[in-house]
DNA sequence: GACATCAGAATGTCCTGACAAATATCGACC
DNA sequence: GGTCGATATTTGTCAGGACATTCTGATGTC
């Protein structure tokens, strides 16, 4: 038995019913007159109770579900969610958020030498000037369309990097599976005007607006692992994030 | 008349039928069988060549909406949408995070008025069409240089927004200060190039790279408060997030 | 070329109905 | 008190159906 709603319908609303039903049950949450944890009446109750069909109900507290205030257990019943759990922010690569969402990354590795650090690079990575770091340059397809272009600076000796193991898989991957343990990563996002030689390997004409984004990488021992500095083309490309109240 | 799909249902299986058929959309989706833009079957028709029912059909596509993979509209049909990766970081505003960096953010209210909601600011929103929302437009500065210009609609009634209010401190803060309970946000980041009016008002060349931040935050009853976009001065701001490893 | 109208296409909303599956409860038995 | 089977409860899945609303394209008129 659940605690008792008061719900009005408005019929001649163009208001959707399942729509006027999720928006009095989440106000109800919010006034506190459905206390987390407390349990709803019964789809078929409900659906009795407001003169409406039983798949109209479920519409609504779907939407209320997707909005992360209700939760649903088949012989348990709907109940109001406890509070919001908070959570940390996830570090993920290009390569793995193009390919669950479900493009074909692929890559072009246009240049993997060593090189002295310059003090830029030797500042990130921790290491002295002139010490030999692994310099990356690559050129990301999605879809068979460039996307973005990719440089990143790596200490020696994180583990066997080879063009042909880069075009097959995903930086992040190959460090990981050399036993890198990433955990946190300082990104800046900004944008700027493509220059002739980033306009020319990504297909874009000069001037192109680029959105950027310089990244550090660091282990679980704090030491730096990675710097990237990437581009990507704005008319392809955004960043859609989830923000949260800490 | 859409792209052909081949979906093989197993009836014996435990694995629902909506969903059978939603992972071979997406499947189809992440082989490129089905490109970005193109347009699936209509409801009916699928329903009838897959012998399923059109609510086990609208349930299958409703779960790739969800997922962002399929856009549909009404009278138009089901798309594949253009693909957007995701990633967390942690809410707050432009204004805190100016002062938190000891630039002495100003802000100058361009327009502040009630308006009727447009199609696409009622859906963000989660009002109807038509019903008032508030309108802002201001202009942000950053040691009296112009930073960016940022457009928001908020739901009538939360709270007594001012121009002068806005002008002393940051809108987050406003809405704080009348209770509303900010706890997600969903944003995309993005770039482009300066128009004209835009332009004028940053202080900056027409076709300057802008980097672009649209975003919908909600308070803890997951009810849209504040939809903003947001256009920065490349040449003057960036972003730097923290990602961690889960 | 602009505008209005209309028909067709497609999704959105709501309804009735039935059976399946997961979970909780209850009573019998040891 | 613990175990087990039966039953009740509730959501999950699927089907069929109808009407409403939005959007697009074609057509006609000016």
């Amino acid at each position: 038995m659940g605690t008792r709603l008061d719900i009005d319908l408005d019929r001649s609303s163009p208001v959707p019913l399942y729509f006027q039903v999720a928006e009095q049950i989440a106000e109800a949450i919010r006034k506190g007159e459905l206390a987390p944890g407390a349990r709803l009446d019964n789809e078929i109750l409900l659906a009795e109770r407001l003169g409406l069909s039983r798949p109209t109900i479920r519409q609504a507290i779907q939407y209320l579900v997707d909005k992360g205030l209700l939760v649903r257990k088949r012989g348990v019943g709907t109940q109001v969610v406890h509070g919001q759990v908070k959570r940390s922010v996830e570090l993920t690569s290009l390569y793995d958020d193009l390919r669950r969402a479900g493009q074909e990354p692929t890559t072009r590795v246009i240049s993997l030498q060593p090189v002295g650090a310059d003090e830029e690079i030797a500042a990130v990575l921790g290491v002295a000037a002139g010490t030999q770091v692994l310099r990356l340059e690559r050129v990301r397809y999605a879809g068979g369309e460039p996307l973005a272009l990719l440089h990143n600076w790596l200490p020696a000796g994180l583990g066997p990097l080879t063009a042909q193991a880069l075009e097959e898989r995903g930086l992040y991957e190959l460090l990981r599976a050399a036993g890198v343990r990433m955990r946190v990563a300082n990104q800046r996002i900004g944008a700027r005007s493509a220059g002739p030689a980033e306009a020319r390997l990504l297909d874009e004409r000069r001037g192109a607006p680029l959105l950027t984004m310089v990244r550090t990488t660091y282990d679980d021992q704090g030491r730096a692992v990675e710097h990237g500095s990437h581009v990507y083309r704005a008319s392809h490309y955004s960043l859609e994030v989830t923000l949260i109240e800490r």
